[in-house]
DNA sequence: TTTTGAGTTGTTCGA
DNA sequence: GTCGAACAACTCAAA
């Protein structure tokens, strides 16, 4: 009679650098994976629609690959505790090892699972597989936690080398006998009328595999100009790996390695700072996933409660227009669209619609970031709600009030040429780029010979932005004094 | 305990 | 067209 362990996947979604998986196969006998999808327990999130999408993609590639190497995932739908339990039982397992993740509702759901599983008698481990260091591992010299990035970035970097990646599995262990498994396909989790995901199919590649192909891309391609190029949403100038490390298809210390190396082996030493650049991004994944852990109420209530007192508009026309990508300004308005298209949008540009709807529109943060949530392929709680107070303002290490982006003059800056508004805003593609950002100062003829009809073919803007600009800083000036 | 230096991503205005 | 300063103070983290 061998030992039976279950290693339970969640937002881990492969077989390299895996430190829960080799814990469970380390332990000899049979590894039984089970993915769970869980929209039952407390506090569990309504999965969006664009991640539904992803999650389905990434669970095919790796059913394929484990079932390359011998094994099988196994699916089950409810709530994860009785469905690890029951598996338990129906498995005669006597082992439970996952990888931890780090969202407030994941923390308590988790510790709760670990208590009732030791109580039946079960060994339970739990590893880090998604992080570069753990919010713990990361203290002040007081012992507390850090709410500015630049000394946090520091101290994480003093902790020392990174443990090697765990070279993926050669094979695995065949089930002993039968388990029931869900059909993927009975959880629905793909658009069937209409099918609206076409863009998404031309613009990803989910699974690990396809995560492997796009850092090597961004190394050999683009790490080396990153610094510049990461600005521009009209060129490939991004490692676009933020899905696949929201899915846990790549780790991010294995990323941190394999770019390091690459860094190591470049002898003209171009690679260096590009490389530094994206690196300091993986810090800041962990900067929010330490915020958010800190901070289990950031998802709904203002880091800086001055805010709290902020006059925000109640205005659905106006979420809406912005939602569907009809603003009347063109930057803002691509973004959206590509948004809605592929389920991602260029960092730079995320930055201008999300100032925008904030501080154009003085709608609340929280509005905007459902709706990213919603939308996005990379939809992370940590990421997208430290950013949205960031950019609002009100969050940890926010950018200053008065920051407020001008659309007009962030197209015609990152835009140059005007290559990605009118890829997005096609109605658009011929006008001249000196008015593309501004189409309702373009002389009648000119809109005319463009085919454009403000109003009509496009919108007008929906706030002036002088105006616009003018009242969210009189807005915040009345907060300064706030509690 | 107090002091000190620093702090992702911008815009506008006036010289 | 280009450049520096103003925009706000406040909080964090370390010494």
């Amino acid at each position: 009679m061998t030992d039976v362990s279950l290693y339970w996947l969640r937002k881990d979604l492969r077989l390299s650098d895996n430190p829960a998986l080799r814990a469970a196969l380390s332990r000899g006998g049979c590894t039984v994976c089970v993915f769970i999808l869980d929209t039952e327990s407390e506090g569990a999130l309504p999965i969006g629609a664009a991640s539904a999408w992803w999650l389905h993609h990434s669970l095919t590639a790796l059913m394929n690959e484990i079932e390359g190497l011998g094994g099988k995932l196994i699916l089950r739908r409810g709530p994860s505790q009785k469905c690890l339990i029951d598996l338990c039982q129906e498995t005669g397992a006597t082992a439970v090892y996952w990888n931890r993740c780090y969202e407030p509702d994941a923390v308590s759901r988790d510790s709760e699972i670990k208590k009732i599983l030791k109580e039946q008698d079960l060994l339970v481990e739990s590893f880090n597989g998604s992080l570069l260091h753990e919010p713990w591992e990361v203290q002040t010299k007081a012992g507390g936690s850090y709410g500015v990035f630049s000394p946090f970035w520091k101290a994480e970097q003093a902790l020392g080398e990174l443990p090697q990646p765990i070279p993926a599995p050669k094979k695995l262990p065949a089930l002993p006998s039968a388990i029931d498994s869900d059909a993927l396909e009975d959880w629905s989790l793909l658009p069937v009328a209409p099918d609206w995901a076409g863009g998404l199919r031309e613009s990803w590649t989910p699974g690990e595999t396809g995560a492997r192909t796009r850092l090597a891309a961004f190394l050999d391609e683009i790490a080396q100009g990153y610094n510049e190029t990461r600005n521009r949403p009209d060129i490939e100038g991004t490692s676009r790996l933020s899905p696949h490390l929201a899915f846990g298809e790549i780790s991010p210390r294995e990323i941190w390695h394999i770019a390091l190396d690459r860094v190591r082996a470049d002898k003209s030493g171009a690679l260096e700072k590009g490389v530094w650049s994206f690196l300091r991004e993986l810090g800041w994944r962990d900067f929010n996933h330490n915020l958010l852990f800190y901070n289990p109420s950031l998802p709904d209530t203002n880091y800086n409660s001055r805010f709290d007192a902020f006059p925000w508009q109640n205005d659905p026309d106006a979420v809406t227009a912005w939602e569907q990508g009809k603003t009347g300004y063109p930057l803002v308005d691509a973004g959206m669209r590509e948004l809605w298209h592929t389920g991602f949008m260029h960092n730079r540009v995320r930055m201008v619609v999300a100032s925008f709807l904030i501080k154009h529109l003085m709608i609340d943060w929280r509005v905007g970031e459902a709706w990213f949530r919603d939308t996005l392929v990379d939809a992370d709680l940590a990421n997208n709600v430290a950013n949205w107070q960031w950019t609002a303002g009100c969050g940890a290490d926010a950018a200053p009030y008065f920051r407020i982006f001008n659309p007009i003059g962030q197209g015609e800056k990152f835009d140059p040429d005007g290559l990605y508004i009118r890829h997005w805003v096609p109605e658009l593609k011929n006008m001249p780029t000196k008015y593309l950002n501004k189409p309702w100062e373009a002389p009648p003829d000119i809109l005319k010979t463009a085919g454009v009809n403000l109003g009509k073919t496009y919108p007008k803007p929906i706030v002036s932005h002088i105006q616009a600009r003018n009242r969210a800083l009189d807005a915040y000036n009345d907060i300064k004094g706030a509690a």
